[in-house]
DNA sequence: CTTGACCCTATATCTAACTATAGGGTTTAT
DNA sequence: ATAAACCCTATAGTTAGATATAGGGTCAAG
């Protein structure tokens, strides 16, 4: 397998970078049609051909995938990242804040629901009888939460 | 305007369940296309007609929801309920613990994000300066999580 | 007797982030 | 030289739980 070449810096075919970073080849020109990582070029054939920076843009937004961030935060993160020097600290801030406020209250949504199903679990019996006074089922009847 | 019965019941037409339930037509529509909620009678013009039980049915769904299930275990909940004789607490309680699980894992790859995120956002100035050297930029690209 | 409120079905649209498929060109290995 | 492996575009399908829309029937009031 050759490597590829573009003004002297190393390409990866689509192909490649997929197995390097652990994506599907679809994902990846997903990313490119949502706008996230088009490659920066094309071979004469129309294959795109990623550079070491498009690799490093994909770590990002992987990365970023990470903390919870949307594609569409990231595309967000991306266009500051880019034109950095346009943008300041507390735009990005605030992005992150959002984003921890909008994890937060899916915490809390997902804890009520556990409350909730803790007290309900623990006061059914579980055994073999019939369902018919089965306190889970009661419980949910009396409108528990 | 007038109640309906059917049999000596009081029935109720979509829009009167609808509103007495707070969820929308379409809501019960769906409900009833998915098999979760079919009103037991259609009067002779078509309309759905629903009974107290379909509305204690409804009740129940709603508060179901409201313990994170889906539709698709709420519809296995019911076909507990509706024939629980044939059925044991075992089963009911073992679809609850599943749900428990499901949820507490999705409370903890939440977690995840939370914890990296605050300590992402810490880090941060966020004031007015350029995000050139934006450390939360700068966290996400050393892969931080 | 017609207007507005209500009901019906069937189909399309939404969000998110892909995955899959059809149909076709390119490259690499044998 | 040919078959496998790889690439392309464009379009459709997936999940969940609805919401919206088109086109049409029903019903009660004025």
């Amino acid at each position: 397998m050759f490597s590829i070449s573009y003004l002297g810096n190393v390409m990866y075919k689509i192909g490649q970078l997929a197995k390097l970073e652990a994506i599907s080849v679809e994902a990846l020109r997903f990313y490119d049609q949502q706008g996230v990582l088009s490659p920066g070029h094309r071979a004469e054939n129309g294959y795109r051909l990623y550079s070491e920076e498009d690799r490093k843009t994909l770590k990002f937004i992987q990365s970023a995938k990470n903390l919870g961030f949307t594609l569409a935060e990231i595309h967000e993160l991306l266009d500051i990242k880019v034109d950095s020097r346009s943008h300041t600290c507390e735009e990005v801030k605030t992005i992150a804040e959002h984003k921890l406020q909008d994890i937060q209250e899916r915490i809390r949504q997902l804890q009520r629901f556990e409350t909730t199903l803790k007290k309900v679990v623990k006061t059914c019996c579980g055994g073999p009888e019939s369902a018919e006074h089965c306190s889970i089922l009661e419980a949910i009847e009396e409108r528990v939460a």
